[in-house]
DNA sequence: GATCAATGTCGAAGCGCTTCGACGGTGAGT
DNA sequence: ACTCACCGTCGAAGCGCTTCGACATTGATC
């Protein structure tokens, strides 16, 4: 493997010119740059990553922590990590995965200064990782809203506002019984944040609009989903309105309620809210409120990369949720 | 940040019985041993990564390359790449992840001693990456079967057998026409290798059962399902068993049987090639040939690094699949 | 023609770790 | 009692890179 040295002799000059047309951070004059770079396509030479890292205290790496235990929510990680990994390398970076609850993985990566900086998915209310990023010395983003925020930097959707937004939707179409079909129990129990701020923001807006709401959890399975929605219409049978935040039920939801007797959009609306190919991929094209997790991916690279060259302050950004009307509601 | 200096300053040792303490590679008598980890407790330590990859030539760190275009095969995908995360970690290894076609990164990784091996996902028939990894001194394992392996380590499914699999299930039913729903045509003009296997593998044991069998390819939108699940029942009308390899169409080819009133099982027998977790996911729970991602990234991982470790020679190992009987399939 | 600033290049130090050879001390073997 | 091995520990070298200060050159300025 060709080292630094070897590319310096080949050019004719010395390791540290070559780091500096490497680097840029002196002026090269052109011929020399021209020999050097020569030297480095010949031999074929790229640097060693940690002998990098070593000298240079920093690694060009950024610790991305995603929930890997599958069935939750899928699509929707993929197509944020992909946001993540393709920003990354726009910022000349490569990306660590960890696994969500990994802590001892998150001290590693820190501590061990494998990573310049922490991308942190699905943060819960009180997430035991926030005092380990607090006391590391690379900033870090949280995609979700901690209870306490402070001092941190933190990404998302704002799923209050798109709570808010399906219970006004479904108001607006002239619905009043209505009811928000959310995420498994234990999800819920577990305060991942942005579970919890959908419910708060549609259970509050809810009755500002005139609406009876009701918010139920519910499982994946198509099974359990279909007892969840046999229950819910046989307790409020008036129910035309729905809002379902529940991505591996929606598919079901939509089954049973036709199987129901109830059609879509004509007997009861359906808004989701899910990443756009998930609206477009069910039986109906679903109104839905998108879930941008690409572009919040993307995002949060570019704030944690921010703070990491311009030494920026933390700052909490949230996205304004966007409803796009589409086959499955309808004004009553 | 504590140095290994620190450590055994505060133990009052040599910073080469640190590392001999934490390495195991030299005997410590108890008492030093537990001075020093004490020390290591109390200040908090964790060796520098790059340090200690400059010195020794070992990062702990593999390569993984995932393709994160969105919409194909997610949830294998996400299995797939939690089996390697979390083998690796059983292994004292970290993850980088690279994206599928990053000829780049690739080059990155393995010149830039970024990894000390690779896992390489869906591999096609002539893969691109495959003279990378052959030039590099780091070992790989690739995830699917290129048209030359020589050389090569491989793990996978059998896809040829489970097309086998699905034809002979379909045959002992009594099914005589029958139809293979596959992956979208792009994905089959791109000779991804398990997509060919298990066609042909379909398609040539067809025959031998006595079954008169076509093979369609399909894209995963709701639509086009519905039009090819239409074309399909068309123009065979007498098509009484399915085989689908097509996580994304499969409920919507369900779907559209129902709406067709072809009952599953009772009309119609369908055979599905995915994750059991998707299998029981379904309107129906499908009669399926187990796709067992989580344990194929476990496995690559395994032989990757008894490679490493090892120096064994490279192997291909091809995972015999099972078909697991529900409710989706019945005697004709 | 002497002075000064800017420009381009170099040498050396040092980042934090692993590992090799060396060395003193201890217990067994004679 | 004396040698020999072996065990546990240490010191030093070196992994490949970045970066700082220093040193020539060069051209502009008075």
């Amino acid at each position: 493997m060709a080292t630094i040295e070897d590319v310096a002799k080949a050019a004719g000059v010395s390791a540290s010119t070559v780091s500096y047309v490497l680097s840029g951070k002196r002026s090269i004059s052109a011929p020399t740059r021209r020999r050097v770079e020569q030297a480095i396509a010949t031999l074929g030479y790229r640097p060693h990553a940690g002998a990098r890292a070593l000298a240079s205290a920093r690694t060009e790496v950024i610790g991305l922590m995603i929930p890997l235990r599958s069935g939750i929510d899928v699509p929707v990680i993929m197509q944020f990590a992909g946001g993540v990994v393709t920003r990354a390398r726009e910022h000349a970076h490569d990306v660590l995965l960890l696994t969500q609850d990994d802590l001892e993985g998150l001290e590693r990566a820190t501590n061990g200064s494998m990573v310049d900086a922490l991308v942190v998915m699905d943060v819960e209310a009180d997430d035991a990782r926030i005092p380990i990023l607090a006391r590391s010395r690379q900033p870090s983003v949280l995609v979700g809203l901690p209870r306490d925020a402070s001092g941190l930097s933190c990404v998302d959707l704002d799923f209050e506002a798109a709570g808010r937004l399906a219970a006004q939707h479904l108001s607006e179409l002239g619905h009043r019984q209505v009811a928000m079909i959310g995420a498994p129990q234990e999800v819920v129990d577990r305060h991942t944040s942005y579970v919890d701020r959908v419910m708060r923001g549609f259970a509050q807006a809810a009755p500002v609009h005139g609406l009876d709401a009701q918010v139920v959890a519910c499982p994946g399975a198509p099974a359990e989903v279909s007892r969840v929605v046999d229950e819910l219409l046989a307790e409020t049978p008036g129910t035309s309105g729905l809002f379902v935040h529940n991505e591996r039920a929606l598919p079901h939801v939509l089954s049973r309620l036709r199987d129901a007797g109830r059609a879509v959009p004509e007997d009861v609306s359906v808004v989701a809210l899910c990443p756009e190919d998930v609206a477009l991929a069910q039986q109906v094209p679903m109104t839905a409120i998108d879930l941008p997790a690409s572009t919040i991916g993307s995002l949060a690279v570019d704030i944690v990369m921010a703070r990491l060259e311009g030494g920026q302050h933390a700052e909490t950004r949230l996205l304004t949720p966007v409803l796009t009307t589409r086959g499955s509601t309808a004004r009553r």
